[in-house]
DNA sequence: TATTGTTATACTCTATAACTATA
DNA sequence: TATAGTTATAGAGTATAACAATA
């Protein structure tokens, strides 16, 4: 009699598939010099340039901490501040290439993670485990849109 | 015609549940008035009575960072510090009554949220979903023993 | 007056380097 | 000498409150 290995719950396999993708994320960052702050950052710039107010909300970070972050990532020439046009009170933020640069090379090798890992799966399973994963971040988000 | 929703690639469906699974911790920590650091502290003494070297390899930190840590956890009453008996050198950390309540709630709270997601899943899914998902863990695992 | 953003301040978290105490 | 831990220092990241400029 050989039961094999105790079932992981599932509520582990959840918080430990998290934690893991996690950790991912801080190496990748860290491997291009970024912390997961600046990386989330350049992430949102990849295709906007939003406000400091704006970029506040996507990152839900209060306007001096947004201040502070671009600051830094522009000391390092990474973005840069400009005022916008309609209103006077504006300051937008943008990429600059060596962000891009950075932030391209950070997405592409946390993806690929991300790919080795879900390698373990056969495409049929593949299919099946996206699926379900779908539904667990719909009701995620559902939960969210209505707690929140 | 029409193709219904576009599908989720599934890299983008491991990493969105990646940050679902961390935004939740870090909202429980941040209840009990916890960082996330100091809730992986908490969690690691909740079995343990390691030194402060150990308690580091734990967290994957520097001793200083581990001294400042505890110091600011121990001012608040969640864990105390004593030496230890066979090396006058070591010091042994401790998990107080009052961190153990802290512990004790927010890892219940993280654990109902997670509960609360894997809700969208029939029993016969979630099974299913379980079995795919600690496969990946075994990559991921596999991966980090050989990479690391 | 209200909004947008910056600055001053305070705290957590992190690491490196220098130090103390013990082995 | 080597190890365990603390302390001094520096910097990122965060928020609150006070401020300046614009609407």
């Amino acid at each position: 009699m050989n039961a094999g290995p105790a079932p992981l719950p599932t509520v582990d396999a959840v918080a430990q598939l998290g934690f893991a993708v996690q950790r991912m994320l801080e190496n990748r960052a860290a491997a291009s010099d970024l912390s997961v702050v600046q990386t989330r950052m350049l992430g949102v710039l990849r295709d906007r340039e939003p406000t400091m107010g704006e970029l506040g909300a996507f990152l839900d970070l209060d306007k001096s901490s947004v201040s502070g972050l671009v600051e830094r990532a522009e000391r390092r020439g990474l973005v840069s501040r400009f005022r916008a046009e309609h209103d006077g009170r504006s300051v937008r933020v943008r990429l600059e290439d060596d962000g891009r640069r950075l932030i391209d090379t950070a997405a592409a090798e946390f993806a690929g993670d991300l790919e080795g890992m879900l390698g373990a799966l056969t495409p049929a399973e593949r299919t099946e485990w996206t699926r379900l994963t779908a539904r667990l971040l719909a009701a995620d988000a559902a939960a969210r849109g209505i707690r929140l």
